[in-house]
DNA sequence: GAGGACATGTAATGTGTTACATGATTAA
DNA sequence: TTAATCATGTAACACATTACATGTCCTC
């Protein structure tokens, strides 16, 4: 069997919970893993494709008069156990790229203020998020209380609160940093002036 | 000015740091941003190339007896501006791509085990992140207390230890989570049997 | 004398996004 | 009537990693 990457893994996953066009687990994604895991059409729908050949989904068509016909994907018998033996690999470490963290290192190039901005804006952020996520979280408690996946959902969310609610401790301390070193570089300026 | 990605943009800002080969570039990238930004040769060679084409950098060659020739890169005036102009930029949001959390989100179709493997395994490399945070921002305090580049040193090392402690404490509530769920599994399986 | 660090770089390959093309339906 | 949503998909491009090629010096 030939070796197959996270993200035909991941639509299979997807697939695991209900058979979907490519459309819908665009759709699907923004509303269940969107905050820790995306996938462009260009990725879904080739991928699809190449699963189908695979015999890891089946494709079923359906006709409808005037809108293009709906390509249906579900798992195979042969997916699922794809599925389950990728579950059980360990999880390839995520590759480091913080854009944010990489212009606050350099920040000694730009006025403090820049930074600040910067850091500002990740808190609102991070804020929202942590209100979002209490709000998905009261909603699926309700909505899906015997579901078997309820579990792991709140496991991925817990994840993101306990992330976000780091996130706005670190904003805030930082802003607080930040503006000391405002401060202390606005003396010096001054001491320099005063010379 | 043709716009440039936040790859070359990294570049410009290490070699703010100090003039450097591609080589001691990737050796900075580990000792320094590593934790939050990664480039590979591939990307450094050529991407040196071009911003010596494009007159942000200089390059100077060392020639050495034997070994091959030392090509050292450093900021021109140019330069310099291209990369205050970017740190002014909001900064892109991060693709999330979360390999551990597609996992565990999908954990419902493997042995609760597998799901606790991984967390577990998580959770080591986190701890030892925390520790590893914790020496270094001694060394630096003791080795850098008047660069000006350590203010900011500090608030990507503080990022770091927000971050892994979440993660620590996601991680240790999640196990126990697991170990209930394994329990509640176990209960249903004998009922089951009984039956 | 084997292996690793030093040091350069390219080519093949993989991965992923964006923009485009098409066209119906529906709501403001 | 204008825009958004539904729905499919491809092609061009951008971005990154990996493996390879080359050769010295130093240490075990």
């Amino acid at each position: 069997m030939r070796e197959i990457g996270a993200t035909p893994n991941a639509l299979l996953g997807l697939l695991s919970l209900e058979p979907m066009s490519g459309y819908d687990i665009r759709q699907m994604i923004s509303r269940s893993i969107g905050y820790f895991w995306s996938e462009s059409y260009g990725q879904i729908y080739p991928g699809l494709k190449r699963l189908a050949a695979d015999g890891l989904v089946e494709k079923k068509t359906e006709r409808r008069k005037g809108s293009p016909d709906r390509h249906v994907y579900s798992l195979t018998a042969a997916g699922r156990e794809q599925l389950r033996s990728w579950l059980k690999l360990p999880a390839a470490r995520e590759v480091p790229r913080d854009e944010l963290l990489l212009k606050l290192f350099f920040g000694a190039h730009a006025p403090v203020k820049v930074s600040r901005n910067h850091v500002q804006a990740y808190l609102e952020l991070q804020e929202e998020r942590v209100r979002t996520y209490a709000t998905i979280r009261k909603k699926l408690c309700k909505e899906a209380a015997n579901d078997p996946q309820l579990p792991f959902c709140l496991i991925a969310l817990s994840r993101g609160r306990h992330a976000s609610e780091a996130a706005v401790r670190w904003c805030r301390e930082t802003l607080k940093e930040l503006e000391k070193l405002e401060i202390a570089k606005k003396q010096v300026n001054k001491a320099y002036a005063e010379k």
